[in-house]
DNA sequence: GTAATAGTGTCTCTAAGACACTATTAC
DNA sequence: GTAATAGTGTCTTAGAGACACTATTAC
């Protein structure tokens, strides 16, 4: 019997097939006093209730178009945070990860600059920003702690090549404010005179006038917003790779 | 009523949710006369019946125990090639890439040496390597152009700050033919001495003797084969980024 | 003036790029 | 010898790193 693909389609049911579990988590990172902090949520449901974890869940088949919204959706819901950076970092999926089955979850990252979390979430008991290390050692739900580890990495190593890390604060900033956030960021050092050379070549911050210094004392600082748009620029070498 | 994590499980069952079509799927990459080929395969089901697309396919939650193994599991089927280079490249979901509904496919990337394709796979009509550039034109299954595309800037990228390349080609090979694979995966030349200075610095290769020039005429070339496990070497600066 | 912070000048060092050179082979 | 390919020597260049220096402010 030949079957058009019109007819295949009409009979194809999901349903008689084992699929996996499949949700989207976000690693939602910001500086909160020069110090790296992420995002996370006390869930209100099982499994693994009252368990702290990452924001996310299942994708709306009906208002979710694609991946990328589906993430910017959990976003938006935890932050009111629209836009922002928002990447893809890996997808982790295994027979164990879940209590309920074969699961598949798809890793995002956000930068965003500092915003109070939105609690209005009915499947969350609690909202809060954790200082990275310490979200590191709590007892987190499923395999969390494996990716929020994932996350980190991945922003270690692209602010060491990128200028993600201008998106974790909130303008105006001063060069001094904004090299800190790299080392924040990157886990290491920066040369003042290295890092100022990079973002003038990496043309992408705007002046807006003159503020306070660092401290309150000393000379005034120009003051910096990222361009409208901040292009994804690649340095062709890496920060503090030496050995 | 409160509900204990034990009596949720037993009640738990996933095919009360909608959830998305889940596939994996393979580019798996290799160098035939220096040339970039990708491993493409004639579906025989629909949807798509007879148009061309990576390899790919369901997740089987019994057999696979994590995603890499079931990509592991592709690549194998459809090669024979137990190990290699393989990486997740990205994940892609949307409700409109697959005409039986929202669908999300983990794209991953193989890169190995040449073999015949293996042929004994029910669901498919034929598989055969094609000039890279040549299945971009073809009319491909789903939006498999768009994950060719992807794969190709990946490896692209790659190739021009790890050593990657050395993984399509089977050893023993000269400096000469690995500088050819950097090349055709990078997409421009590279100065000689710059190559030759890099890979020794990586310090991936092992002498394995002398072989024929390239052509058959001139100085006898040494040649190499990988270090076993190839170290995920990654340079501080990449190749061919000069404007 | 001092202390503190912002910002610059300039040398060194590493690794890519350019390119001419030597080495080895077949004929 | 010539032609062809393998492989090296060495200068230039770009950009990170080091670090001392100047500039501007509050006091």
């Amino acid at each position: 019997m030949v079957q058009s693909e019109q007819e295949f389609l009409k009979q194809y049911d999901i349903r008689n097939y084992d699929v996996p579990l499949t949700t989207v988590d976000v690693a939602i990172f910001t500086l909160i006093n020069s110090q790296l902090h992420v995002l996370m949520v006390e869930r209100a449901e099982h499994p693994h209730k009252q368990r702290w974890s990452l924001p996310g869940g299942f994708i709306d088949l009906t208002q979710d178009t694609n991946l990328q919204q589906a993430a910017l959706r959990k976003l938006k819901q935890k932050t009111g945070v629209k836009t922002s950076h928002l990447e893809q970092v890996e997808t982790i999926g295994s027979a164990k990860r879940d209590p309920r089955g074969w699961s598949l979850t798809v890793l995002y990252m956000a930068l965003i600059p500092f915003v109070e979390p939105l609690k209005d979430d009915l499947s969350v008991t609690d909202a809060k920003w954790w200082p990275f290390e310490k979200a590191l050692k709590q007892r987190l739900a499923f395999d969390h702690k494996v990716l929020l580890g994932q996350a980190r990495d991945r922003l270690r190593a692209k602010s060491g090549y990128t200028v993600l890390p201008v998106h974790v604060l909130t303008p105006p900033f001063t060069l001094t404010q904004l090299q800190q956030s790299f080392e924040e960021l990157l886990g290491v050092a920066i040369e003042k005179k290295s890092f100022r050379r990079r973002i003038q070549s990496a043309d992408v911050l705007v002046e807006v006038g003159e503020g306070l210094p660092e401290g309150g004392r000393g000379r005034k600082a120009m003051l910096y917003k990222p361009k409208p748009g901040v292009p994804q620029h690649a340095f062709v070498r890496a920060f503090g790779v030496d050995e």
